[in-house]
Parts: C-alpha cells; sequence; structure tokens
RNA sequence: UCCAAGGUAGCUCAAUGGUGGAGCACUCGGCUGUUAACCGAUAGGCUGUGGGUUCGAGUCCCACCCUUGGAG
C-alpha cells in the first residue's frame, strides 16, 4: 500500500476538472489544491500557525536547499522535517531538479545526475537519483518527488529528447532507490517540453511504472501562455485518471484555473510569497503593486473582496508605508494575503466543482479579472 | 575675531585643467517546482555667489556668503 494515495470523488460534467482527496500519513489534503512553498524549511515570512489559519493544506520544501544548509542528517535528527519546522501536515519535497533548471550555469549534467557548485559557499557537490531519495528519505516528507531535469524554454526536440529519455531512466533509479514506502511515496515527472509526441513518450514510459502520483514538469519556463495550455490539454489525457496530477511551479490565478479545467489536481509555486515580499499583491481585479504613488492616501483594503486578516485589518496606504520603509511586517502581511487568496481561490473552485459550476464561477471571476480578459473571450 | 576643512542630484559622496558620475531616496516595470525583502528602467545638475587666469575651470587665483571643527 502507498503511503498516498488518491481518491478520486467527482467529476465536473462540463470540463475535465476533478475534485479529490489526497491522503497521506500527515492528514488528508481535498484537491484541487494550491501548495505553498517553503524552500528553507519555512514559508517565508510566516509561522506555521498562520498558514493553518488561512487554510493550507499542504506545503512544499525543496532537497537541494536543505542537503546544503543545514544538511539532511541534521534534519533526520531533529525528528525529520515535519518536526524541525513546526509543521505537522503533510509536506512535498522537490528533487533539486529545478536546480539543474535554474543554477543552469553552476552546474554539469552527466547520466550519473548534476554536478552542483554550492550558490553559498562554492562547495562541489553531486545530486543525482539515488541521493535525492536519501536526502528526502532522511527529510521524511510524505511526497518525494523524483529527481528530474527541468528543460528550459525554447529547446531543441533532440535535445529535449534525450534529457526527457534520461529523465525517465534518472525515475527508474528512483524507484530504486526509494524503499520504505509506508510513510513516502515518489511521484514521477513527466517532461517533453513543449514538443507533443515527447510528451507522449514520457508520459507512456513514467505510467508504466505505475507510480502512486504524477508530475508534468517543464512548464512555466517562459513560454507563452497559449503554449503552456496547449500542452497540458493533452498532457492530462496521458495520465491515469485514478492518480494525482500535479503540474509544478504553476501559480497565477489564471494559470490555476486553466489546469484545474484541464484536470489539474495539485499546483505549487513562488510566486504569491515572491510577489508579496516584492511588494505586489494578488486581488479579484488583478494584479497590483502597493509600490505605486496612487495608493499613498488610499485607506481602502488590498482587495475589496477578501476577508483574509490583512484585509481585515490594514489599507493599502499602510501597507504601502510598511513597504516602502522596508519593514518586515510588510513581508508578512502582504504573503499572507496573497497566500490566502490562492488558496481560498482554489477553494471555492473545489465548491464549484463540487456544484458542476466550475465554468461559471471561471467566468465571474475573469469578468473582473482585467489582466485576463481577452482570454475569457478566446476561451469561453 | 583668527585658524583649518568643506560647499557638486532630495541625501551621502566621486570626478590629472579636457563630454560632471555612483549609491541611496523618488517614479515606473518585471517576478511562476526560490541563487530572489530581488532585478531592471526613467527622471533628476546655473558644481554656494561674483570676478579673474586659460583654447578650455567642479578643479587654479581673488573676494564674498554659508556649514563644520579648533583657538581666543
Amino acid at each position: 500500500m502507498d503511503a498516498v494515495t488518491f481518491k478520486l470523488i467527482k467529476k465536473d460534467k462540463h470540463t475535465k476538472a476533478r475534485r479529490g482527496q489526497l491522503r497521506t500519513p500527515h492528514g488528508t489534503v481535498e484537491t484541487p489544491i494550491f501548495m505553498p512553498v517553503g524552500t528553507a524549511a519555512t514559508v517565508k515570512a510566516m509561522k506555521p500557525e498562520e498558514l493553518r489559519d488561512m487554510g493550507a493544506q499542504i506545503i512544499l520544501s525543496n532537497t537541494y536547499h536543505l542537503y546544503l544548509r543545514p544538511g539532511a542528517e541534521i534534519v533526520r535528527e531533529a525528528g525529520g522535517l515535519h518536526k524541525f519546522m513546526n509543521w505537522n501536515g503533510p509536506i512535498l519535497t522537490d528533487s533539486g531538479g529545478f536546480q539543474v533548471f535554474s543554477l543552469g550555469n553552476m552546474r554539469k549534467l552527466t547520466e550519473e545526475g548534476a554536478s552542483f557548485r554550492s550558490h553559498i559557499d562554492g562547495s562541489p557537490h553531486m545530486l543525482s537519483p539515488e541521493k535525492s531519495i536519501e536526502v528526502q528519505n532522511a527529510l521524511g516528507s510524505d511526497i518525494i518527488m523524483a529527481f528530474d531535469e527541468c528543460i528550459p524554454y525554447p529547446a531543441e526536440h533532440d535535445y529535449v529528447r534525450k534529457s526527457t529519455d534520461r529523465t525517465t531512466r534518472w525515475l527508474e533509479r528512483c524507484q530504486k532507490a526509494h524503499q520504505n514506502t509506508s510513510q513516502q511515496s515518489l511521484f514521477g515527472i513527466m517532461q517533453g517540453g513543449m514538443y507533443e509526441d515527447l510528451r507522449r513518450r514520457s508520459a507512456a514510459d513514467i505510467v508504466s511504472l505505475d507510480l502512486p502520483g504524477y508530475a508534468i514538469g517543464g512548464l512555466s519556463v517562459g513560454e507563452p501562455r497559449e503554449l503552456m495550455y496547449q500542452v497540458l490539454d493533452y498532457s492530462t489525457d496521458l495520465l491515469p485518471e485514478n492518480k494525482p496530477r500535479y503540474v509544478m511551479g504553476v501559480g497565477t490565478p489564471d494559470h490555476l484555473f486553466e489546469g484545474v479545467e484541464r484536470g489539474v489536481d495539485m499546483f505549487d509555486c513562488v510566486l504569491p510569497t515572491r510577489l508579496a515580499r516584492n511588494g505586489a499583491a494578488m486581488t479579484s481585479t488583478g494584479q497590483i503593486s502597493i509600490k505605486k504613488a496612487e495608493y499613498e492616501r488610499d485607506f481602502t483594503p488590498l482587495d475589496h473582496e477578501c476577508d483574509c486578516y490583512t484585509c481585515r485589518n490594514y489599507s493599502r496606504a499602510y501597507l504601502r508605508h510598511l513597504f516602502k520603509s522596508n519593514e518586515i511586517m510588510s513581508s508578512m502581511l502582504l504573503s499572507y494575503h496573497n497566500l490566502y487568496f490562492l488558496i481560498n481561490l482554489m477553494k471555492n473552485i473545489r465548491k464549484a466543482i463540487e456544484e458542476d459550476r466550475f465554468m461559471d464561477y471561471k467566468r465571474e471571476f475573469y469578468s473582473k479579472y482585467s489582466d485576463y480578459r481577452t482570454t475569457l473571450l478566446q476561451d469561453i
């Protein structure tokens, strides 16, 4: 029996959207779900209590970062990642595969794995499928991700094919290295770039390994929005219906809608927390920059439709002041709001799916969300 | 009153006698499995004032004004 299991509880009548439950050793997650990212064993500027209060069900952390600092053994000694960071809900750890992409100029790829130079002190390290699994075992996360290469965009067909096949071989090694299935489950990752034939090939290969969950990787790497939707259109169909589907690194409100509509169950993204620290807020009318001079005397909440702690208690003028003054509270209040915004959005989406009005809800949302009205007209 | 140092962008400061720049602040933009409380762009100037030397002065000379420190 897998540590993590998925139960499909409802399918939308009009789209591929679905409602499900993901059971993990640390609790059940209602899907579709957005997962806040806590790279270094902390969702930046947020206390676990706040995450729980806002309705976060599962968070993500990172193998590469925790391996470098403080080191996997220290987390193991602490009693595992849950205890170490005081979050006893479900945790998913990324494998370090994204760092293969994001630290491109500081690593070398071979069949064995990726040789990194630490971004902290320049020291050399090798992350292989086996090493990534070993570290994630030590961390004790509920869901562990396969070690993959997140392929840049654009990329030549030949390169994508070779890389994707290597990612598949790495997945086989991950599966072999991962033995303890009672506490952790391994998810595989589809690659294939923006090429349908390679996505099909990747999906067929990883699905044959019969894993408890599958991710769609290599999206949101700079490709046009329409291209991403196009890839998602056929990619979800290539994955088994009774297993969770996770699109990695996606987190703008419109992408969440489009992903859910195409049958995606899980998302994660640094965007809400990063935007927050950089003075931007996600709102029902679109992204706003709290830095702008026009908010200097705006004593209304960030988002008039939001009932989060930040919006209930603070004004745009105050949040602008905090940001301009470089005050820590700025990151805290904006992060809370942005995470709440996405978590609440997903909650509404789940409810809409349950009531067979997902597309109605999507239309309603898009009608206010100014940045994407053009998409609304084209897609609906 | 004398001595010394110094007056350059909003602020703190650069600039052999040869096209006055930077950091911060301001304004605007970007951020998608975090190398990111980050990155980028625009704007901003009678170089204290008035004379002089010079082909050419922020820079050298003179006077004055102002600031800071010291002495009395």
